[in-house]
DNA sequence: TTAATACGCAACTTTATGGTTGCCAATTAC
DNA sequence: GTAATTGGCAACCATAAAGTTGCGTATTAA
């Protein structure tokens, strides 16, 4: 399941730090390494693993390679989110709705 | 990140197929387990996982346990998309905007 | 043209993850 | 009271994940 993936590449606190630096915009592997505290590998790692879920997608730019968020990706997510919950919204309204009835 | 936690506890088809069934209601550990294919023990590691993220709680009745999901995390997450994909909107509308000013 | 920058690839280590089995405790059913 | 059901705990295994280092290759700058 492709939302599994896209979740995965989210749950991990080096990645959603990522995800929200990109989120300002399109970098570069280095300007991304920066403050990471982590080798410049490590966090093309990173890049390659939300690439590979479809969360980001990077683009060749000269001799530095520009990274940017995938909001396709989000948008998924975010169904998957809604899809889980709206069962739950409509198990609370059922029970709203009971407890009215008893009042 | 607690944030992270949960993406993470959603990043994988067994926990998510858990948590598309808890939408529906509680269920036990023995129900939950039905037609996974894995042993019980597998999917208490991984309703253990979905715990610890607060992504699921469980309520000892009887001899069994049910769990049932628990939403605020998933409000947690959604907020988070939301976070991640709003400065895309913004980009966009100002993107729009120049287009426009362009014409 | 030489040096520096920005990346990619590959090997390797360590630790986390997903799964198994075996056994024991508590609760319900007969 | 004895069985069966439901779960928890612990040990174990195999593989994946996160990180490192070393080295090679483009591209830009001096």
């Amino acid at each position: 399941m492709a939302e599994a993936e896209i979740f995965a590449a989210l749950g991990d606190a080096t990645r959603l730090h990522l995800a929200q630096r990109l989120r300002d915009g399109p970098a570069s592997l280095v300007r991304l390494t920066e403050g990471t505290g982590m080798s410049r590998q490590a966090v093309a790692k990173h890049l390659n693993t939300m690439q590979a879920a479809g969360l980001a997608a990077c683009e060749r730019q000269g001799r530095e390679s520009l990274w940017r968020l995938q909001p396709e990706a989000l948008q998924l997510a975010r169904c998957q989110l809604d899809a889980l919950s709206a069962a739950w919204d409509v198990r609370l309204e059922a029970l709203r709705r009971h407890v009215e009835r008893k009042n």
